[in-house]
RNA sequence: UGGGGCGUAGCCAAGUGGUAAGGCAGCGGUUUUUGGUACCGCCAUGCGCUGGUUCGAAUCCAGCCGCCCCAG
């Protein structure tokens, strides 16, 4: 959008020149942040930055699980690793850093959530319910006790602030983009919220930002998969804090033939190819995907590529956070929207109607494959940058 | 035990004298702050067995074994 001023867009989202960086009329002095650090490269950079720009930053890391036998985690762990590294940053910067006991919240809140929604044959996103339980609801609110002006983060979004308000935005990149991840996030919360990566171009700008403030965490790799989850093996993480809850069962067909056995629905998602270690007899060639998976008859429903189309989605408790309300200034045939299915991918055309019984329908003007229950959908304004809300997939 | 057909990797399958396609499944990896998808790589010193012909055979010949079908 900025072009011209690239190499200098790190804290642009508020402009007005009677303002700081972050909006706040006073001095950065003044202006308490909280800093949510993970002890990953975007966060250390953001505190940094803010701290070196003047303002009264308070780093804030949260322990939300640990390395215990619990979660049976093999050696060093990771949540111990980024605690160090965050406190690291602090001292090198030189601003106060606390270490926060959130694992019981995050146990109740993301980990017990993510363990229910897969055995009821669901696929959740612990990413988006820690955000929206654990980050912007305790997390901010102890930003508040702390007497914080605001509370900033190291998500790739872009909170601007509009005539009716702070709207959420696609980040400037569109391939760092989080905003995905955020659709819970409330008007309320989003008056609090900066996250000053929003209009950074490119990951490796916050690298060398860095590497300019002499992190040690410059070229730490970024993190993937799920945090609580080691190796990525998520099954056995559920089969330890469930066990003997996951039962194997058929797998079927959609046209009723039993091809095989599995050992659990929650070892499957809707879309997944791999691992079903199985063939069509009478399609020999042809790959099977999951179609459905019905928790109560213990099945995972497979079928042909072409039966994982989806174009009309079912959403519940959906967030709006876009102009008018949702329901009463909704037009007849839905809001135009571009939404998204998976945080990956650019949106599609679709309408989105609120039903009567308080539940929503998506109308994806073209079929998306892998739509499962527990995932997000989330919308943007049509022209894919301004992020209108979203809700959770309930069916398809 | 007359006639016909077939036997290539876990499944399907191409190849009919020149030194084993492809798909599915599997394994590994890339991408990705969810799952998944997609993409890339790997996966038969050997083509039912034993001999023979040939410079050379999965491909030709002989015998054997095993399936299937049609007749009785």
């Amino acid at each position: 959008m900025d072009g011209a001023m690239s190499g200098d867009n790190r804290v642009r989202e508020v402009g007005a020149a009677a303002t700081n960086m972050l909006g706040f009329a006073k001095s950065p002095a003044e202006t308490r942040v909280v800093a949510a650090m993970s002890g990953g490269v975007d966060s250390s950079v953001v505190a940094a930055m803010l701290a070196r720009d003047g303002f009264d930053v308070v780093g804030v890391t949260l322990q939300l699980y640990d390395h215990g036998q619990a979660l049976a985690k093999k050696g060093a762990c990771c949540a111990g690793r980024d605690i160090y590294d965050a406190r690291r940053v602090a001292e090198e910067i030189g601003f106060p850093h606390y270490v926060l006991d959130y694992e019981n919240r995050f146990k109740e809140s993301v980990i017990d959530d993510f363990v229910e929604s897969y055995l009821g044959g669901a696929t959740p996103i612990p990413c988006v319910r820690c955000n929206e339980r654990v980050k912007f609801r305790d997390l901010l609110e102890t930003a508040r006790d702390l007497e914080a002006d605001c509370l900033a983060t190291g998500h790739y979004v872009r909170r601007i602030d509009g005539p009716n308000g702070a709207e959420l935005h696609r980040a400037a990149d569109p391939s760092r983009d989080q905003s995905y991840f955020l659709f819970t996030t409330t008007r309320q919360q989003l008056e609090y919220l900066r996250f000053p990566l929003g209009g950074v171009e490119t990951k490796a700008e916050t690298r060398a930002m860095a590497a300019e403030f002499g992190l040690a965490v410059a070229d730490k790799p970024d993190s993937q998969d799920i945090c609580f989850v080691p190796q990525g093996n998520y099954a056995d993480l559920i089969e330890k804090l469930r066990p003997g809850a996951a039962e194997p069962g058929d797998v079927v067909h959609v046209d009723g033939r039993v091809l095989g056995a599995h050992s659990g629905v929650i070892r499957y998602t809707i879309g997944q190819r791999r691992g079903l270690g199985l063939i069509d007899p009478q399609a020999p060639g042809e790959p099977l995907f999951v179609v459905k998976l019905d928790a109560d008859a213990r099945q995972v429903i497979v079928g042909p590529r072409d039966a994982l189309g989806v174009r009309s989605v079912s959403l519940a408790e959906v967030n709006w956070l876009g102009d008018g309300d949702f329901v009463e200034d909704a037009p007849d045939d839905g809001w135009d929207v571009v939404a998204k299915v998976r945080s990956t991918r650019p949106p599609r055309p679709a309408r989105v109607r609120p039903r009567a019984d308080g539940s929503v329908e998506v109308a994806l003007a073209e079929a998306e494959e892998g739509v499962a229950p527990g995932q997000a959908c989330v919308f943007y304004a049509p022209d894919g940058d301004r992020v209108l809300g979203g809700g959770w997939i309930q069916r398809s």
